[in-house]
DNA sequence: TCCTAAGCGAGACGGTACGTCTTGTCTTCCA
DNA sequence: TGGAAGACAAGACGTACCGTCTCGCTTAGGA
């Protein structure tokens, strides 16, 4: 019963992988997995829903990543290169072109939640949160979100390091400008 | 015969902001455009086809509205800030949550191309670009394009003039520390 | 055990009664009977076969009837044209528009039994049984279950001595000739 | 169009023939009338309904056959087991033991309203109606259909002019003494 | 003025996927 | 260790769309 979910599950990512998220019928993932067509549905009540049971360990992983490091911002990011590169066909498979546009939207709302906090405790405590505050998140999170699908889709230049290295260099100092002017 | 093509534009348009671009059906564009199945397919090939001809005008706009003024990166922000304040309907339906992330892909082609030679402009001549350009120019669409759609989908808590104003304050210290260094 | 198997039995009439034999589907039969997936098909093989089983008890009744009162053709009809009244939920449900035709079928064939016998105990003994003996008899059997089913299902005008009355006086005359003649 | 429905109704009957009538899936349908799904229920509700329009042709036939010849009761009876003879696998298929019931309870309608038409017609006008005309009705379609439905699925012993004589003699006599007595 | 050709509506059609349903087998677990 | 519970594979069902197609009907424009 475990198995027939996990069956079912890599099924979807191994297909997604070779046709892309749209392509991938139901009746596909039966058959990969070796599956009846009504315990497909007894498990999950969709394609998409298998997807993002797959997602619960992603979201898991980056809720745990964040140990604050005072001064340090954004300590999400690095952990994150580096599970995409370990994690490569599995991720590729949410977040990548060949993924349905669905996850991308779950991990900025997770991401979106972290970056907030960090946000807010960075700064002095004297200074109260900008009307803008959401705004500086969203461009973060978007900033980021590119460079991970980025990462991901196509060929990595870069070590997880540089990327990292890169994210923080440019998006940092116009934060806590941002932030701190007001 | 230009009348068909529109009005089928037109309906899509309309449909997919009452119900989202995936919950339209060829078969509705067809009913709310009051034109046959054939006539349909005669001009265009799919609904996604409706859209991306819908993209052009959007698209001329981006290409012709960055008159390089030197020395302000990034000129095309508040134009396109504006623009989808005026053309809130049409905007929306294409880039925002209940259109097809289809649009949203090759918007960011567009400005990433954009973004890309103001960058090259700006750099001084001396400096030749990193290897790292392609990244930076991901990270500024990226977060551009997330206030984009943020502006488009929900309440837009500022104007168009503060959102240009925050994106460039947020992004460009970083773009020009990342440029320089090397 | 015996417990299992009424308590299945006694579901499927319930269930033939309320929905039409065909509407029931084993699932129901199991939830009504409180009873396990794999203990239905340990008793019975088949939705069918229950019916069957119940059949058994009407079968019984049938054969013990035809007590022969020599000159009397056909005394099987009037006790049971009595007994669907008194059985009426049972017997419509087995019989009746709304039960599958099976069971319809193996009461002819007992019915069939039945009357061959009677007809050739009718017979004096020097008259050898005519070829045809055997379409006379699906003629009566036909008849009296026409007669059966139309009692069982509509409304009854009649009382149980009338029908049997019509019926005797319809189907004797032209037995008795059709086998004397030869 | 008509092409369609066509080929549908002779699939069916050729399925049924096969496999008999509960056996044929709508699949096996269309895939030997060569038909896509979605055409196959905008012709029919359902495999039944295919079965019912084939019906019809017969029903015509019933209907037309019975040239009221005053004083020979029954006039349907011989037309009806010859056609049988010649359309037999047709016939087989609707009323046959591999057919679905649905198909006899049609015919007997239909059978009743003629016999009750000649009956009522050849009652001498001065007797009424006695109140139990209509069960002799279902006693004389019961036979007939009993008869019929034996010749059609099993090896027939005799001719259809043997038939018909049989059927007459067994069925007449009681017929007229029901109906004058009163 | 007529006639022909293009643009169109209407919608039939073959195909494919969906999510629901039922069946009969097979495994698992409890008494 | 034998039987009850129920998970499962198989596959049919009727619905919804898709993209192709064949019809006639307008309605111009050129002969």
């Amino acid at each position: 019963m475990r198995r027939t979910r996990q069956a079912i599950q890599q099924a979807l990512i191994a297909l997604i992988l070779e046709k892309g998220y749209d392509a991938v019928t139901v009746s596909d993932i039966i058959n990969r997995a070796d599956v009846g067509r009504s315990t497909f549905y007894a498990h999950f009540t969709d394609k998409q829903d298998v997807l993002f049971d797959n997602l619960d360990e992603l979201a898991a992983f980056l809720k745990a990543g964040h140990a604050h490091e005072p001064g340090r911002l954004f300590a999400f990011s690095l952990p994150m290169f580096e599970h995409v590169d370990e994690q490569r066909d599995l991720v590729r498979a949410l977040l990548g072109r060949r993924g349905g546009g669905v996850v991308i939207t779950r991990v900025e709302q997770i991401l979106a939640e972290i970056v907030r906090d960090e946000l807010l405790a960075a700064m002095s405590s004297d200074t109260r949160p900008p009307a803008t505050l959401d705004l500086v998140v969203t461009c973060v999170v978007g900033a980021f979100m590119a460079l991970l699908v980025q990462r991901v889709d196509g060929d990595a230049p870069v070590t997880a390091r540089q990327m990292d290295a890169l994210f923080r260099e440019v998006v940092t100092p116009g934060v806590r400008a941002a932030l701190s002017q007001k």
